[in-house]
DNA sequence: AAGGCGGGGAC
DNA sequence: GTCCCAGCCTT
């Protein structure tokens, strides 16, 4: 590969971005694990928010669950700013505030893998160790046509180390930075600007006009589709929410909300259990798309005549507009 | 090795 | 609307 025409590209074309412009191992580690299945633009007005909110490592360990919830919501996949937080307080507590700076002390970290931690040495720390991402599969497995499906651990696995002895010979901080611009701005999952690349002369893909057949990803599986009665209880003092305890989405507050495709079954669920409600409004039906799921949430307005399930939180306005809350539910408004 | 985990952008 | 994108962790 010609390294030197690469990273004479990216130097000329890089985009200026607020988490590149510190070299702290505390912002390239907050901003690659934001940018973990999240685009730049997506990315950029959190990032920002965040570095105010906690400009340190120990202002992230010392930071409050449900703030720091609040701070990312909206971004997704939320296990990666619990990961963060409790990441945050073994760097205060084992390496006395200072972050790690061996790949084996950074890959142990929780939340941080192959990935985030090769992004790491390589950006903050300018030490050659491969970061291979989505951005840098598909340049290399178009660069190289290596036809082999990219979901499989041991394909990946062998791209990776071509990586690796790439970044062996270039300047670390600069290539992995070169290949993930290279493949956001250039080479895009759909039209690539091959007539811009600095890689075109040697790529496999552009000279044999394959470029649209990498890399080959296979299929996911279908999504799971759930139904819900989504319930909006009005009582004197506000609403009632829940907060999750499951996996998904845990610790986002939510309305309560009920597997079932008939209001009237879970109306008679209820008062099995002492909850009276008298239902007088169908609001709307909303669907929410998941990576593996499809929620039909069918929602309903009611008044609390008696009783409550013990996991329901009355809150008012203020307080639901504080507590963390996914888009799912987020987007339900009267 | 496979499945769970959100949300947004392109078209 | 439909299709596409994608690291880390648990099982």
């Amino acid at each position: 590969m010609n390294i030197k025409k690469l990273e004479a590209w990216y130097e000329k074309n890089h985009r200026k971005l607020v988490f590149r412009e510190s070299n702290r191992p505390y912002d390239i580690w907050v901003s690659e694990v934001m940018l973990q299945q999240t685009q730049v633009e997506t990315v950029l007005p959190f990032f920002e928010r965040f570095m105010k909110k906690y400009p340190t490592v120990l202002d992230l360990a010392d930071a409050k669950e449900e703030t720091l919830q609040k701070a990312v919501e909206g971004l997704g996949y939320y296990r990666r700013f619990r990961n963060m937080h409790l990441a945050a307080k073994i760097i205060k507590d084992k390496y006395d505030g200072k972050f790690p700076s061996t790949y084996e002390e950074i890959i142990k970290l929780p939340g941080i893998g192959k990935y985030t931690a090769g992004a790491i040495m390589s950006i903050a720390y300018h030490q050659p160790y491969s970061a291979l991402d989505g951005n840098v599969i598909r340049v290399l497995s178009r660069y190289l046509g290596n036809d082999s499906d990219m979901r499989v651990e041991k394909n990946k696995k062998a791209l990776d180390q071509i990586n690796q002895s790439y970044i062996e010979q270039a300047n670390p901080n600069v290539y992995t930075q070169a290949m993930m611009e290279l493949g956001a701005l250039v080479c895009r999952p759909k039209n690539p600007k091959c007539e811009t690349c600095p890689l075109q002369e040697h790529c496999f893909a552009y000279q044999n006009d394959l470029v649209d057949q990498y890399p080959v990803l296979s299929k996911l599986n279908d999504k799971k589709e759930f139904n819900y009665i989504t319930l909006l209880i009005h009582s004197e003092h506000g609403l009632f929410l829940r907060k999750r305890d499951e996996e998904l989405l845990k610790g986002m507050y939510e309305y309560p909300q009920f597997e079932s495709e008939s209001i009237n079954s879970v109306i008679e669920m209820l008062e099995e259990q002492d909850i009276i409600l008298d239902v007088y409004n169908h609001h709307k039906t909303y669907k929410h798309v998941f990576t593996h799921q499809v929620w039909h949430m069918d929602v309903y307005e009611a008044k609390l005549i008696s009783g409550k399930l013990e996991d329901w939180i009355c809150m008012d306005l203020d307080q639901i507009h504080q507590a963390p809350m996914a888009v799912a539910h987020k987007k339900i408004k009267k």
